[in-house]
DNA sequence: CTGAAAGCGCTAACAT
DNA sequence: ATGTTAGCGCTTTCAG
């Protein structure tokens, strides 16, 4: 097990002192005035034995840990795990880490997470907040902790953050549907009040009211236990006989709708049209092609890391936070032909 | 902005040393014969003032940081993302957080990886492995790390590690596909000379030659654009007009496998069967659900995190480390009938 | 240009 | 039972 080298010991090998050896690693040579042949000679030793600088030690001292606390709802939710993954590649990029970690929508657990962050030394938050932690998140904007929302946004908290257009998204989705002739539209949804959520019944309901048809919506309680969603949408659409078309207001709804819409034998779209948010594998390959809201999940990404390694590194800047708000697509596909 | 408490402030407040307040936070206050009264003092007031000890000075102090690194091939998979998400779970349970990052099957990228987290003083590391780190490994492991390998191993590193068995799941699959008459069936998969990979074929190939029959084996280059991996297998198909039967050899070629057999309008089961490895919503939904190996996430999960939260425990323990193969179940829908 | 020295906040011998 | 003290490895003033 060899002994991991410290930076006094390349000073002493190198007979400089350590002082000098942190300037050269911190590049601050040139400021310092010190000797190029110095720098090189230092630089080449460093390389040389392999030394790495405890980072530890260095984000005890400057307070700085070039770790981003990265919180979404749920890391096996596709949608969440590809914008995870596109914002860990920027962020590696640009030398900070990320620690990830899935919030499930319970405030409790959001909580502790936040605190976990905190007493990490975190250098900046992501997080797709769950409803009820607004205090803890103004509490850490008071400290001066960078903040990035992404999906949603709380009200209440002056941060910036990055939105898609949910409310048009649902309005012309649901006007597509109408256009192409279907009346009877039901919304399947998670029950939620995060503003993406509301806003996404709310342009269903606006384009239904547009027309003088009437909304019929049905909120499912988020569940880890798959069955537990498949079963209220079975029942509702068991009740529901007179519906040609259901929107599925996320893509696990829409995924476990479709099995309920398999298990069934219900036929797309003779029976029943049907258009989920969010894209992704199982709409593309369904046996009818479901036409789906597609996110720009690389432009989620970008402006989420873009924003924040802005406030990281303009701390100073005090300019007001501001919402992005994204503009969605709207895949038509077979399933509301 | 509130200054952070530091236990000397603790201390102060309370007329008391620092090294008592330390442990009594650190629950040695029995063990040191401080007085309950005072035991419960102190955790009053820490708990009133809401301190936090500072786990950076904690972690440079002890060498321990409480975190896990865990390397996974791609967080936007769905195998590797479900298994993230348990660990993640059962390692907060247990006071552990989790940083976890993609290795891209790049050795290149898992060696500066592996780099961070030895820098930022992981105390065990859980990986997928590329081929070509077995040295970093091995270093890791001489230098007492706890390391636990899933999904594959590397016949060069004694380290415990965690699998499927690959070889008898395919060749359990394949034999199905043959007892239900089909003759010529080809394997698509990603190239690769890791284990899993490497079993996965050989298991197909046995399978084949028991029954006297011919191997055909098509191997794409991974890439993370889609098209690059959907065209050399559209390709592959057009070419072996002769096929009754293919077996795709993980979920991400399954998925892409099905676009093609869909846009070339390949009727399944009756042009062509299919089988696939892992199993996820799509297969499950696919126009003709595919028949598909799935392998026991939670039990895989839970192995991995055992194991590692035994070595990170008992670090005396030198006890041999081992492997645990699991066993998968081989789902049996239409695409194979 | 370089060195000494003071911490960052915490733990753990080693005294009392 | 409680206090003293010496670091963990690094950055950074302040003096040469």
């Amino acid at each position: 097990m060899k002994k991991k080298l410290s930076i006094v010991d390349i000073a002493q090998s190198l007979n400089v002192s350590k002082t000098t050896v942190s300037f050269i690693l911190n590049g601050r040579a040139q400021e310092k005035r010190i000797s190029p042949e110095l720098v090189e000679r230092v630089l080449k030793y460093v390389e040389e034995v392999g030394y790495k600088p405890n980072s530890l030690a260095k984000s005890l001292r400057t307070g700085k840990s070039n770790i981003i606390g990265l919180m979404v709802e749920d890391i096996s939710n596709p949608f969440f795990a590809s914008i995870a993954r596109l914002i860990e590649d920027r962020a590696y990029k640009n030398g900070y880490k990320i620690i990830y970690c899935s919030t499930d929508n319970d405030t409790g657990k959001t909580k502790d997470l936040i605190n976990m962050f905190r007493d990490r030394h975190v250098d900046g938050y992501i997080i797709a907040p769950p409803e009820g932690i607004e205090d803890d998140l103004n509490s850490l904007i008071k400290d001066g902790m960078p903040v990035v929302m992404f999906d949603r946004h709380l009200p209440q908290v002056n941060a910036d953050y990055v939105e898609i257009d949910n409310l048009f998204s649902t309005y012309n989705a649901t006007l597509h549907l109408i256009d192409k002739g279907y009346k009877n539209i039901a919304f399947i949804t998670f029950a939620s009040r995060q503003t993406q959520m509301v806003a996404r019944v709310q342009g269903y309901k606006d384009a239904l009211a547009s027309k003088g048809l009437t909304p019929v919506i049905k909120e499912i309680v988020f569940n880890q236990d798959e069955d537990l969603i498949i079963g209220p949408i079975e029942s509702f659409l068991k009740e529901h006989t007179g519906l040609d078309a259901v929107f599925f207001g996320t893509n696990h709804v829409g995924a476990c709708g479709l099995k309920v819409i398999s298990s069934l034998g219900i036929k797309v779209p003779e029976d029943l049209a049907v258009i989920s948010f969010d894209d992704y594998d199982v709409f593309k390959l369904y046996k009818t092609p479901v036409t789906a809201i597609a996110q720009p999940i690389i432009d989620i990404a970008d402006n989420v890391i873009t924003v924040l390694l802005n406030k990281l590194n303009n701390p100073l800047s005090a300019n007001k936070p501001q919402g992005v708000i994204l503009k969605t697509e709207l895949r038509i596909r077979d399933s509301s032909k």
